[in-house]
DNA sequence: GCATGTTTTGCATGTTTATGCAAGAACCCT
DNA sequence: AGGGTTCTTGCATAAACATGCAAAACATGC
């Protein structure tokens, strides 16, 4: 057996099961734990794993070197949504995904065995997706903007208007049950308004101080959330006024 | 059995199975394993297969190792020829980054206090020009490719006609005096021409292992080279070929 | 026909690479 | 703290490798 063909099998076996087993590796390929040591040495070397007692497994540093440093706010609610936010999720369905800290994190909580289709304009949440082997990627290009961490403008526009998608996860702004989704960026509302457009569905994700909020740029219409993915001490009062206008909630 | 024929069934062979042992082969042809190894060598050398220990792959695995793997080896090698490379730049260019992990590496190495525009199709390069707040950074978006860690496709194709660049950074898989620079996917080949066909110039940084190998998709003439990037342990005659190609020969 | 040059092939040479084993260090769990 | 496991390092060996060389097959020119 090839070396080479080694390191094809432990890349596929990480990718499909996100660890390996240094002894298994030994016996199933009948070569000695010393062999698959040097193999897995050589792959850590080689930025393709991640080196951990017993084994390996697959390495997610890549988005930690992205815009992610900024969410560092709030870490632990944003990943309870974000856990809560792929049980929306089905196999074959097409996403739009927007940028901003809670959608990076939903990026990362999809699950490996999810076959998606996901168009996104977001360097982070495209980063945290290209580790996910079944996930088909479309990245929307455009001017890049440092502070949204996203691509905007009419490049942008132009791709979104090619593309439908089933859902759209409609990332970090404000929320009020009279005046809706609203954004800080005209350029970025422009964008989220297009996702929108095109989707038959949208899901926000929102930590409690977006609740009852408005930005300057309005992006949806209060009664266009499908899904509103929200933590369980939010105030009850406001999640009754998007229940009654046709919102799912869910609580992380 | 004719050389050719032996080539054929090689190639067969490897396109059926994924890869080829050497001795396995001499023994089927009825001929020297060294005439076998003279065989994967000058295949290998024509861009057809990859060469490994104890026989051959496919191409395809290859860049089925992400792009990460590749940035893993000859680190220190790629990061001397990155900083060579960043020597071409002055304020107020713009510029074409396509993916690879040596452009990666250059992409990071680009000084802080430099005033750019940069367009790449590449995750990483996006992700590392993030970081500098004074490149407007434009992202050429489209069907996100895994293996090669870049967009290609129409959209990007389309993207790029809208641009023009002073210089294009280009990541090469091959390169030969004689069938110039050469990729191994038709697609990623494809945006490589769009982005030579409207830059002034090319920039190639290539290790000595791109050195005088080719693959199957053409991308650019050898001509068409303004600056060649190299170790110093580069073979000279190689170097010189380029150089009467008008290529400003540039060591790391 | 014969001499000359080229290509292909196999062999001998020395070098490089992969692998397994042994010894000692590092690590995890109780 | 201690025992068992896992890991790294160094080393030996066998396989695979590149290279130079010479013989054979082939083409080319006179």
């Amino acid at each position: 057996m090839l070396t080479e063909e080694r390191h094809q099998l432990i890349r596929d076996r990480l990718a499909a099961e996100g660890k390996v087993l240094a002894g298994e590796l030994a016996s199933r390929f009948g070569v000695s734990e010393d062999t698959v040591r040097r193999d897995l040495r050589e792959l850590a070397k080689a930025g393709q794993l991640r080196r951990v007692y017993g084994g390996a497994v697959t390495l997610a540093p890549f988005a930690a070197a992205t815009i992610s440093q900024r969410s560092g706010h709030a870490v632990e609610e944003k990943l309870r949504l974000a856990k809560a936010a792929v049980g929306v999720l089905a196999s074959g369905q097409t996403l739009f995904i927007d940028g901003g800290s809670t959608n990076e994190a939903i990026a990362r909580a999809i699950p490996r065995d999810l076959e998606l289709t996901v168009a996104t304009n977001s360097l982070g949440v495209a980063s945290a997706l290209a580790d996910l082997p079944l996930v088909e990627l479309i990245v929307l290009g455009g001017r890049y903007v440092r502070d949204l961490g996203t691509c905007v403008g009419g490049d942008t526009l132009a791709a979104v208007a090619q593309l439908g998608a089933d859902l759209f996860f409609l990332g970090s702004c404000g929320l009020d049950a009279t005046r809706g989704v609203t954004a800080f960026d005209s350029a970025e509302a422009e964008v989220k308004r297009a996702m929108a457009r095109n989707s038959a569905g949208i899901v926000i994700a929102a930590t409690n101080d977006k609740l009852a909020t408005a930005a300057p740029y309005r992006v949806a219409a209060p009664d266009a959330i499908r899904y509103l993915v929200v933590e369980r001490t939010a105030p009850a009062d406001i999640l009754a006024d998007f229940q009654r206008l046709g919102a799912e909630i869910r609580f992380a």
